[in-house]
DNA sequence: AAGCGTTGCTAAATATACCAAGCAAGCCAC
DNA sequence: GTGGCTTGCTTGGTATATTTAGCAACGCTT
């Protein structure tokens, strides 16, 4: 099933903020060692707790990184699907895939980063 | 510590309805064994997944289950005293200013140009 | 070059979710 | 009573979430 890790989207989601892995755990108080690991796929279901303290951190809705991992979520269905019939909260930029996600926040870091 | 013994409302859930644990594990596929120890208190943090199967079985909101166990619940109501500092519309990608939009969708188009 | 702080990462250890197997007590038929 | 069936429960084990300690590569500054 899409092995579309979520690692690599809260790797990316990071960066595009322009923190790093101790910035993060000074924040959220998750530490550097478990944050490399989500990023890297090696976890697969972070608790609700982490996930609400990295959504504060990133600035990104609970639910969604809910959604993420695989964890159902109060309102709609499943999610990690994209074909969801959900009336999904519209983006600004409108429907956009995964895959398409991780290349928006690394093109994010990278216009933050100039200049 | 919380004390939370959220395991006698499950217990009392569960026989309100008039299930056994055998029962329960039937329509949920949650061991008994493990339900049993949900209801002692021995366990601390049951996963979403299977909240979420509990709340189907027991005819309860998902979200009550969530905010039981102590998990934040996606819309305020967390157990501990916060009330959000304010109602930050994000996306996915986290916060983004109107200038970075538009070049976000420059470059969304860019992206799905190339093929 | 040598040292120093920072970065991401890994290995080992601890905690805890969850299950398979089984046990003791109750209940109802024979 | 004995046997079977059901109940809730415990014990031991496996899997996985999370941390502590550390390491190697990088960039600085001197």
């Amino acid at each position: 099933m899409s092995t579309t890790e979520y690692g690599q989207y809260f790797k990316a989601l990071r960066e595009s903020k322009g923190l790093t892995l101790r910035n993060v755990e000074k924040i959220t108080d998750i530490s550097n060692a478990y944050l490399s690991q989500l990023e890297s796929g090696k976890v697969k279901q972070p608790s609700p707790n982490n996930l609400y303290k990295l959504s504060e951190a990133y600035e990104v809705p609970y639910e969604t990184l809910m959604g993420k991992v695989g964890y159902p979520i109060p309102n709609g269905g499943d999610t990690s699907s994209e074909r969801s019939k959900s009336a999904e909260v519209s983006n600004k930029l409108g429907e956009i895939s995964s895959d398409e996600e991780i290349e928006l926040l690394q093109y994010l870091k990278f216009i933050r980063n100039r200049k």
